[in-house]
DNA sequence: TCTGGGGTCCTAGGACCC
DNA sequence: TCTGGGGTCCTAGGACCC
């Protein structure tokens, strides 16, 4: 049995560079909403130093002495580009795993007589070339250690042609020796810190440390991540769930002083959950809402504060989602602050058909045939031509995407055209 | 001037019950 | 002098992922 990971190189840039191919070679990167951080960035960037999540600002005159393109996030065109990368790996084992929008788990059960090396190979060339996005493949005996193959995968193109495979332990003891413990698939910073004050500088020596050492201050997870960094399959593929949470939060691209401004905000926000419940069948018992000032502005008085509210019936309706959402806002609101972001997050599910009527609540059930049909018309002519009257009819609010690049693959108007 | 967004799981400790 | 024990549920906080 064999875990294969397959991940696409730089995603988003690469993405931007389907539809580029002048940019081919050349540096980009990607930057967050309201233009603010980078988030991606082609191999080009990341050698002239550009960190992740760094703020664009700060690297202005470095983007542009080396020319670096630099697009806004254009979601629906990564969105896009991921679905056709998972059909097409989708057709190499029954068992996947969409771990995220760039990356997949297949579980390669009964394989045995396949060359798995060409398989990989297959696949990285068959992806880049039907969708013009890179990808790496690693596969190996358990989840985390094809993980780790990956990443050599990545790291070494020439050598691998970006397919590596642990099939030996010596592949495996190498490995595990070169992949600092920074490195390892769930071990982020805090535990990096405690372990490299042990001296454990690789996955190899995290793997010599205790079982009791490692379940005592890395939780029943790191235990089982040492299972399977020692070969023995422990992670498994999970099968998309229903998510827990749902939230829809944003930074504004200025200052919001007014109760009024941050209700249309929050209102959006709720409507917006409120669709992704409906896409999921969920209707959720709970609702937070949170506002902050701008952390960063030190100088200016700070206010940070989020409140959940229960809800008196389980509701996945953009009207009713709205009002409780508002209800809440108001009873955290203070005036005489610079507010700088809002959010809301929507918990406690249970499924749309299992609810319950309330005997003591007026729950209004005509909601549910109005919220179909909004669905339906926001589906068939664009999204968000149905608003409800508290939302941002006259575009008071816009997000800061100076840099978007066209809808090449999800808008007709945006479709490129060849000339011939 | 300018600093993202959306998720998951685990644990410890308190409240509460019998 | 001397003040039980065990279970469940919930929540906040901390860690991680992309």
């Amino acid at each position: 049995m064999m875990f294969a990971l397959i991940d696409c190189n730089n995603f988003y840039a690469s993405c931007e560079r389907v539809f580029r191919p002048d940019l081919i070679g050349k540096p980009i990167v990607v930057l967050s909403n309201n233009d603010g951080c980078i988030i991606a960035r082609s191999n080009e960037a990341k050698d002239l130093g550009i960190p992740m999540g760094a703020p664009v600002y700060q690297f202005e005159k470095l983007i542009k002495e080396n020319k670096i393109s630099v697009f806004s996030a254009n979601f629906s065109l990564y969105g896009d580009m991921s679905h056709r990368v998972m059909s097409l790996l989708a057709e190499y084992s029954p068992d996947m795993e969409i771990y995220s929008i760039d990356e997949a788990f297949l579980k390669l059960d009964g394989f045995d007589r396949i060359n798995l090396q060409s398989y990989g190979l297959d696949m990285q060339r068959k992806i880049t070339k039907w969708t013009g996005i890179p990808i790496s493949v690693g596969i190996a005996p358990t989840m985390a250690l094809a993980k780790m193959a990956n990443r050599i995968a990545k790291k070494f193109p020439q050598k691998t042609q970006n397919v590596y495979l642990i099939n030996t332990e010596e592949k495996r003891i190498k490995t595990l020796k070169w992949l600092p413990v920074a490195d390892i698939w769930g071990i982020g910073r805090q535990h990096t810190k405690r372990l490299t004050a042990l001296n454990v500088q690789t996955a190899f020596d995290f793997t010599q440390l205790s079982d009791a050492w490692i379940k005592k201050h890395l939780s029943i997870l790191g235990l089982r991540l040492k299972r399977d960094l020692e070969g023995v399959p422990t992670l498994e593929l999970e099968e998309s769930k229903a998510k827990k949470n749902i939230a829809t939060t944003r930074s504004f691209e200025t200052n919001y002083t007014e109760l009024d401004q941050l209700k249309e905000r929050v209102t959006t926000f709720a409507v917006s959950c409120a669709e992704k419940l409906r896409k999921q069948s969920s209707c959720c018992n709970a609702v937070m809402v949170f506002i902050h000032t701008n952390g960063h502005r030190k100088k200016l008085p700070q206010y940070s504060k989020n409140i959940v509210i229960k809800l008196p019936f389980p509701t996945n309706s953009n009207i009713e989602l709205a009002n409780f959402a508002v209800t809440a806002l108001e009873k955290i609101f203070k005036p005489g602050y610079f507010y700088k972001k809002a959010g809301v997050i929507a918990m406690d599910f249970t499924p749309q058909d299992q609810t319950q009527l309330n005997l003591f609540e007026n729950r209004d059930l005509s909601h549910i045939p109005i919220m179909n049909a909004i669905d339906r018309i926001n589906r068939k002519f664009g999204q968000q031509k149905v608003r409800l009257g508290s939302q941002d009819f006259g575009r008071v609010w816009k997000m800061r995407q100076e840099r978007l690049s066209p809808c090449y693959t999800t808008d007709l108007a945006d479709i490129i055209t060849v000339k011939s």
